[in-house]
DNA sequence: GCAGATGTTCGCAG
DNA sequence: TCTGCGAACATCTG
C-alpha cells in the first residue's frame, strides 16, 4: 500500500540490514511476481552469488543494486519486505525468499500478489521497463514548475487523475494526492488544464511538502503498512481528508465527503476545495 | 452470505 | 492519440 514516503522508509530501514549481504540461494513460491527475466529459474540463477551494495528509490520503486545487476521491486498494494533469521517460520503470504550467506533472509510478503520484480544489468535501469517512462521523482530537481505546468496544460483529465499518473510525477498515490489537493485548496475534479499558474504552484509545493512531512513520520499506516522492521508509520495522525469522511474539516469544520474520481475513493472538503 | 472497497498499475477498447 | 475501465488477488466491512 506504499506510496513514496512508505517506500522511502522501507528503503532506509532495509539498508541497515541487507547492505554487503551476499545471496546464496533464492526461493520463489509465486512466479508471477518475477517479471524480468520472464523465466524464474533464470532470475534465481543470475542473482545467486550477487552482493547487495546499495538500495535506491525512484518514485514507488525500490532498486537493489548488486555486483552486476539491479533488482527493481514494486510493492503495489500490499507488498512488504522483512529481514529475519532463517529459523523464523515462513508466513502464509511470503512469496520470495533471498537467503544470505550470513544466515539471514530477505523475505517478500504480499497478500494480494500484485508486486513485481525486474532484474536488469547494472547501469541499464532506466533504459527498460518499468522505469524508462517514469516521470521525475518529486524530490528531484527535474520536477520543476515549468515541467509540471506544461504537463497539466496539455491534458484534458481531472487533476486527481493526473497526479496519480506516474509518468507525470512518480511517487504520489491515493492518500497523498487527496492530502495534497486539500492543502492546495484545489478540487480533485477540476480539469488539470483549468488550474491557474498560482494553483499549479501550490499543488506542486504542497505535494513536495506533504511527502517530506510523511517521510519524517515514517509513512502512513491505514491498514497494514509496516517498514522493513515491522513498525507502523505515524503520518495518519496528520491526515486532513483521507479516511476522514463524515468528520469535521480541521480547517473549516464542514463535513469531509467521500466520492469517486477515476474509480478511486476520493476525500474532499466541499468548502475548502472549490471546483 | 454477498457486494463493494482496499495504499497500484497495465492492457485493452472505444 | 488520449481516456476510462476491468483485471491481476486476497481479505475485510457493512
Amino acid at each position: 500500500m506504499p506510496e513514496l514516503p512508505e517506500v522511502e522508509t522501507i528503503k532506509n530501514t532495509l539498508k541497515r540490514f541487507v547492505l554487503d549481504k551476499k545471496i546464496e540461494d533464492i526461493s520463489v513460491f509465486w512466479g508471477n511476481i518475477i517479471k524480468e527475466p520472464d523465466d524464474v529459474e533464470q532470475f534465481k540463477h543470475i542473482l545467486m552469488g550477487q552482493t547487495i551494495h546499495n538500495i535506491n528509490r525512484k518514485g514507488k520503486f525500490l532498486l537493489f543494486e548488486m555486483d552486476d545487476y539491479t533488482m527493481i521491486s514494486h510493492l503495489r498494494m500490499e507488498g512488504k519486505y522483512s529481514v529475519v533469521s532463517k529459523e523464523e517460520p515462513v508466513k502464509k503470504h511470503t512469496h520470495v525468499i533471498f537467503r544470505f550467506t550470513s544466515g539471514e533472509e530477505l523475505r517478500y510478503n504480499d497478500v494480494r500478489k500484485f508486486g513485481t520484480m525486474h532484474v536488469v544489468p547494472k547501469g541499464e535501469e532506466f533504459l527498460h521497463k518499468p522505469l524508462n517512462q517514469l516521470g521525475p521523482d518529486p524530490f528531484d530537481n527535474s520536477f520543476t514548475f515549468d515541467y509540471f505546468y506544461e504537463k497539466l496544460r496539455k491534458t484534458n483529465r481531472v487533476i486527481k487523475s493526473v497526479l496519480l499518473d506516474q509518468y507525470v510525477v512518480a511517487g504520489l498515490g491515493n492518500i497523498y494526492v487527496d492530502e495534497t489537493l486539500f492543502r492546495a485548496g484545489v478540487h480533485p475534479l477540476k480539469k488539470a488544464n483549468k488550474l491557474t499558474k498560482k494553483e499549479v504552484k501550490k499543488v506542486q509545493e504542497q505535494a513536495i511538502l506533504t511527502l517530506k512531512e510523511a517521510v519524517a513520520q515514517g509513512g502512513t499506516t491505514i491498514r497494514s503498512y509496516v517498514n522493513g522492521q515491522g513498525e507502523m508509520g505515524m503520518f495518519q495522525q496528520e491526515l486532513f481528508v483521507y479516511g476522514q469522511e463524515n468528520q469535521g474539516c480541521k480547517n473549516c469544520g464542514k463535513l469531509i465527503i467521500k466520492m469517486k474520481v477515476g474509480g478511486r475513493g476520493t476525500h474532499v472538503c466541499p468548502s475548502c476545495q472549490k471546483q
